[in-house]
DNA sequence: AATGAATGAGCTTTCATTCAT
DNA sequence: TATGAATGAAAGCTCATTCAT
């Protein structure tokens, strides 16, 4: 048998995988492109080299398909923040949960400026999408609702070993990060003069450390 | 010319403001429910208590009836911020640049919280909808862009009148600024926990203050 | 302006009838062929001459189509029996109850066979898609109904002018009446042979003849 | 063969007998339920607890699952009626042809009432698909003819041994017969009040007697 | 000036069937 | 034997826009 034939015969899971991945990220450019109400499920299958009835068949409904996305860039960019952080920081003693949370916040805006990830573009254009009030992308608030969960157990914990000043509350101080980094990084999308200039992701992560270094920390420095 | 056909004539272009007015209102309340897309031109003018074919009829597309309500909303939140900070600060001296932008950035957040001004939803609504890369609401990216500008010449004055630090770029500020009360304000359609703690609203005018303030105001007030 | 200039330039309220009537003709048609399922609406624009998409926007639902054309067979239904009745008995003087309800049935099944009258062969086809406990076509379960309704009135007034007998009820009569009719209706699209045997009709009127007589008639008629 | 194969081989046998059974059973349903039209093979299976490409693997096509339910449906009726004579006359003399009609009839009927037997509901619902004259249930119309054939051979036999009067087609009362009893069915489905109004069924076996008396036997029971 | 009729394009979803495992 | 993957076709419905009145 040859290597093409034996790569061709895959197992039944693995074909459905890959479908799910071509799927995946075909959905993902083309609502990163076209929004997600004019990114018809023809269009991904298309795009994806399957066939226009593949979308509705695999995932079910569209909301499902938004839903499943939504899951993958999230996860995606956890992990990403994460490696990102280490690689940066190979070998220096392990930074304070300040820091870590300013270098991801700028890391993210940062990769969006560059336009890798397409996952991570359409998860801010499903975002804009699901402003309107019966919008239907409950999945893209329920995953926001979760990172604003993780968000806020990150600053208690900086609360707790003292990079974080403590009269702050960690629920709104995690809504003011989570907005400004969204705000921007739609910002970053739709403005090209935005995508352009580092200074503004700068001012974010400044912004993060001004509005969270405990007072006595910041007498210190000066 | 009669006086009678003067009379109509009057009449005729004020019932042509008014069915604008009616329109602009139904337009905005419909997107700010559905979105964009999902609010159609028949909807708009069933609502409006008009023909579903005066939409079309009168703004000529969809995309001329967005600009138009971009149009309007836009004067809406200038004026409206105007008077706002006028109303609040009636007796004192005119506040600093500074003090008068935190006031104003607060003062919108406030009112979207509030859930009045349908308009001003609508618009952070058609916000959401122009992240798409091949979006065809360059009338929002526009008028952001004039937004920017009038903030930017803003901060300007700011620096000149020694309220707003000089070691700033004032385009990235602008956008920083921008970008944090959009990402909030979308939040707060979005997220009904964010609309109902002003706590977050207190961090955006505090953040804007930490980050624009003279290095020497800031020794002072220590 | 020639003839056929004023007979294409018509009041809007005439284009519409004319679109009605033709859209409703072509169900018709097609729901006799296929069946309500297989009927598109697609299929109706098309054979009714107009835009494939004519069918939903003048109607708003394929339900709603059902429910107009239901109602348009059923008016035709009674106004073709009554006339018929009047028709074929000019001179005499008015027949009795009995014998009008059993020329009517007669007469309905006899036009059914016949193959005139595709609206008739529609409703018996679309009663026969409301047969399943889910099925949206309400329409034709409520003018059966009221059908009922009509006929247990009948009844009743025959029951008062003495040609039926009184230890009857006539709501039952009325739905026994239905059933037969409506079965040997069907049977007559569904089995030629049934449509080529006029016996079968005749023993609809007869059995009702010999189930409703009062028996001191029946006795008079030995 | 070794006793094991034999097992397992029965086993077999006997597993595919209970997943035709299973899958039949389902389809009565669903079909009772939706339709045939919207009655999925995939829902078939689904309910049914096997795969969901189960019913087109085992019956070939969806035409041929009718065909098989009909077939099945039919002989259950057969073998039903048979039983339940027997059951409720078990001491009498032979009861006279006619009596066994009204009987077979009457109990038919009660049964689709009392909502026992989902396979007798399908086959009404399936007969109602019929209708249209380009269906594709010629598995049905054929069925209906054999039953047409059984019933005109009994009445034949009827009015050899004189329960039946001799001048009557035994054609078209049998398709009389038949029409009345499915569309008295239909209803029983359809209109709840039917369903719950006994006398109505009374009415189908008094009028065959009334119908299918001879003469003399009618004046010696005045 | 203003409206309802009408259309073509496009959408999501469902389905029976075929294919590979 | 039995199953999930995959597909092409077709469905109902919605919409912005154009046309005739």
């Amino acid at each position: 048998m040859s290597e093409t034939a034996a790569a061709e015969r895959r197992t039944q899971a693995e074909r459905r995988a890959a479908s799910e991945a071509a799927l995946l990220e075909a959905a993902a450019e083309l609502i990163a492109e076209r929004g997600f109400e004019r990114a018809s499920l023809r269009g991904i299958g298309e795009r994806a080299g399957v066939s226009r009835a593949m979308p509705a068949y695999h995932f079910g409904s569209k909301d499902a398909l938004v839903a499943r996305l939504v899951q993958r860039a999230t996860e995606g960019t956890v992990l990403t923040a994460a490696e990102l952080v280490r690689r940066d920081h190979p070998d220096e003693a392990p930074a304070s949960t300040l820091e870590i949370l300013r270098v991801i916040i700028e890391t993210y805006l940062d990769s969006l400026a560059a336009d890798v990830a397409p996952e991570e573009r359409a998860v801010v254009v499903m975002w804009g999408a699901s402003f309107p009030s019966e919008s239907s992308l409950s999945a893209v608030i329920d995953s926001d609702r979760q990172s604003h969960d993780a968000l806020t157990h990150t600053i208690r914990a900086g609360q707790d070993d003292g990079s974080i000043r403590n009269d702050l509350e960690p629920e709104a101080a995690a809504w003011w990060i989570m907005g400004m980094a969204r705000g921007i990084a739609a910002f970053t999308l739709n403005q090209p003069v935005v995508a352009a200039n580092p200074t503004i992701r700068r001012m974010c992560g400044e912004s993060i450390v001004a509005m969270l270094t405990p007072l006595a920390a910041a007498d210190d420095a000066r």
